[in-house]
DNA sequence: TAATGACCTGAGGT
DNA sequence: AACCTCAGGTCAT
């Protein structure tokens, strides 16, 4: 079962409009595989075995090639989605002469990486009416939600019920390996895809996830899968997709505008989600956001309830528990406040709270590199730079190696590949950095700064 | 409506 | 080694 891959194709991309070593393993999608010696990652969608990689200025993905599926002909909704324009609007695609499943590869990754909006933008907007979004919004910059397909959102966040990223990764790729179609071997690794509902439904499912370690969530994953395939209309998930954001292959229409509680069709979503075994609010809200595109869903989880209260005064008189009147209290605040894509910034935060990434706050650096008079004032201008790490052993936050790496910093423009004494997984591949300018008065400026 | 407790597992810590 | 805690919750009572 051989293959190749496709050449390396480019997508001009700056890393504060996607950062996929952030967004690729934030906890939104649990199946992207890292690989080290290439410096990529992969994973298989819609069929297809895909690699991303990135540098500060260009994405790259390329698409592999099994000799013996070359044959096969396309799924059935690869002819809807020739038809579907929405992802192709720009060519900003550098070699041409590609035939049409290069076409359909970039559509794929385009729809899937959620491009359109500018994420820059909406950054500034949160940062505008959020101070504490901007203090932390520095060292988590091109965090983007992705367009995930309903249905693997929807039993990915079933795993994810009171269990941790690492065991929901495992899970969601025993899911795949055990029920999914297979794709491609490269090496000793094999891809799958992820299973569609009806392979998910089957009499011996339960009992056989159960045996694969996945717990309660074994009952809850197969009564949703029989729900969907057999207890629900054909399309009633994809149904419930925002109109502007549909699944892959669909044309966008145009919606509606927001109240603090959300659009309706999010509220419909969210009601519908709730009749599934193992769908609670939360999960609910995961799919709503990551699956079916309304980006006014806002998680309430553990993390986010411990920064509502850490950091925006929750948790005093009527809400001192998370029950479902605070959920919805937490999750309006958070529309009120960041408006109509407030599940994005969500995500921004929630990152910056998960332990997986606490490394990055101690490899920030903050230098003050411009220091100008203006009247009464001083301006201020700090960079912040923050080394990414791939794998972030617990041992790696050796300050010494970290301070040795920071004083070879590049400016921004640059890719930092610095290999540091222990080993190639300990590697800095890139170096987040923002320059931030604030006013401060003369007295305050003399007194104290950090 | 709000508050408990049960529910599976495995990694990491004491 | 035997425990404890924690991890992007949900369900039944």
């Amino acid at each position: 079962m051989a293959g190749v891959f496709s050449e390396w194709r480019r997508l001009p991309i700056g890393l504060s409009e996607l950062c996929i070593n952030t967004t690729l393993r934030c906890g939104q999608s649990f199946r992207w595989q890292h690989i080290p010696e290439e410096e990529e990652w992969r994973c298989v969608l819609h069929g297809k075995l895909l690699s991303l990689k990135q540098d500060t200025s260009n994405l790259y993905y390329r698409h592999y090639k099994s000799f013996s599926l070359t044959s096969i002909p396309s799924p059935p909704d690869s002819k809807i989605s020739s038809r579907a324009q929405s992802d192709t609007e720009s060519s900003d695609i550098k070699a041409p002469g590609d035939n049409a499943l290069d076409d359909e590869v970039l559509r794929l990754i385009k729809h899937y990486l959620n491009l359109s909006p500018s994420l820059s933008s909406l950054y500034e907007q949160w940062s505008s009416n959020d101070a504490n979004f901007k203090k932390k919004a520095v060292q988590f910059t091109g965090i983007r939600i992705l367009r995930q397909d309903p249905w693997e959102a929807l039993v990915s966040f079933i795993c994810s019920s009171n269990n941790n990223i690492a065991r929901i990764s495992q899970m969601v790729e025993k899911l795949c390996l055990n029920y999914g179609d297979f794709i491609a071997k490269i090496g000793d690794r094999s891809y799958h895809d992820f299973p569609n509902p009806e392979a998910l439904a089957g009499n011996d499912v339960e009992s056989n996830l159960r045996s694969l370690g996945f717990g309660y969530r074994a009952k809850y994953i197969h009564r949703t899968a029989v729900m969907v395939s057999q207890e629900r209309e054909k399309g009633w998930l994809e149904g419930l997709c925002n109109p502007e954001s549909p699944v892959f292959g669909v044309l966008p229409k145009p919606g509606e505008t927001m109240q603090p509680e959300g659009r309706q069709g999010y509220r419909n979503a969210h009601e519908n989600l709730l009749e599934l075994q193992g769908v609670g609010p939360k999960v609910a809200d995961c799919v709503c956001l990551m699956g079916l595109g309304w980006g006014e869903s806002v998680p309430v989880d553990t993390h986010v309830w411990q920064i509502a209260q850490r950091d925006y005064r929750f948790g005093k008189s009527s809400h001192k528990s998370l029950t479902k009147a605070t959920y919805d209290a937490v999750a309006n605040h958070f529309r009120k406040l960041w408006g109509q894509e407030a599940g994005w910034a969500h995500s921004v935060l929630f990152t910056a709270d998960l332990r997986s990434f606490s490394d990055r706050l101690a490899a920030t650096k903050k230098v003050d590199v411009s220091v100008k008079e203006d009247g009464e004032d001083i301006e201020v201008k700090t960079e912040v730079r923050t080394a990414v790490m791939l794998t972030a052993p617990k041992e790696e936050l050796d300050s010494v190696n970290i301070k040795s790496e920071e004083t070879e910093m590049k400016p921004m423009t640059e890719v930092i590949r610095t290999r540091k004494r222990r080993g190639p997984k300990e590697e800095i591949v890139q170096a987040a950095h923002t320059t931030d300018t604030r006013r401060v008065s003369k007295r305050l400026r003399k007194i104290g700064d950090p």
